[in-house]
DNA sequence: TTCTTTCTTAGAACTATTCTAAACTGTTGA
DNA sequence: TCAACAGTTTAGAATAGTTCTAAGAAAGAA
């Protein structure tokens, strides 16, 4: 039995239930990232981690596991950090439907759509603005 | 007198409002995009419009064009597009805070936030979720 | 076990973007 | 009008994050 087995065997369980062969890579990297409270990572700075507890997994498999965490439902990703820049020449109080598969973006008039209760910011934060992104797929 | 001259005065004046010099390629750039009605760019799909159009302005001087237009608010960036991925253990309804300075994120409670008023999406799509990014700054 | 499929890996490749440093241009003021 | 200077543009190199490739390794089925 490993050393880090004792966690592993809800890891494992999880896996499985996702459909998803429950590698030792696939374990480690579940165990870490589901042990304690929610968090949020990147590739680099889970890759960071998991070689400073030791363990030997690469980055390459580090990408490709959550990315299959993500399809499989364990994960979300969070779109904040733009890769390829997109540029509005509507500066006006709007938001916007984003067709996935297209690429493309489609205006929503400010007057239409609202977010309500959004709570104070941290101390020492004040808001810039709050962005509504509509991702959709074809039916 | 230039061949695109006629549209080059709105052009003119709206980069000395904004504090920009009118250079030709700013000019250029700014009459292709705020001709008509309001459109999405990238960097690269504006740098071949222009390049179509037999008007010769770099790619690089489009990206800092674009973004200077950003910055003097002729421009609004939309981030649909992950450049970093953010991965988040927590699957459940909740939107984000993201702290630009420090690239952190902080989740905001489903039951907090709310957005009405979601518009019906274009025939044959249907949504698949939606996004909602607080973007914080020090006060 | 043995087979088959899936997974992992190092390193190369890729993509969008930014940087560099030299040449060029718009503006100002004499 | 034009010299001087600060700001701008450019090609190409550099960068960062991510994905690809192809070959070996490991999991699960029989």
């Amino acid at each position: 039995m490993g050393k880090i087995a004792k966690d592993n065997g809800k890891a494992v369980s999880r896996l499985r239930t996702a459909g998803l062969r429950p590698t030792r890579q696939r374990v480690e990297l579940a165990s870490v990232l589901f042990k304690g409270h929610d968090r949020h990572v990147t590739a680099e700075s889970l890759h960071e981690e998991v070689v400073s507890l030791g363990l030997k997994i690469s980055l390459a498999t580090v990408y490709n596991t959550l990315h299959q965490f993500t399809r499989a439902g364990l994960l979300r990703q969070v779109i904040v950090d733009a890769a390829r820049g997109y540029f509005d020449t509507n500066t006006g109080d709007h938001q916007h439907f984003f067709l996935e598969e297209e690429g493309a973006l489609i205006d929503i008039p400010g007057e239409d759509i609202s977010v309500s209760g959004v709570p104070v910011p941290p101390a020492g934060l004040t808001v810039d603005r709050v962005d509504v992104v509509v991702r959709v797929k074809r039916a």
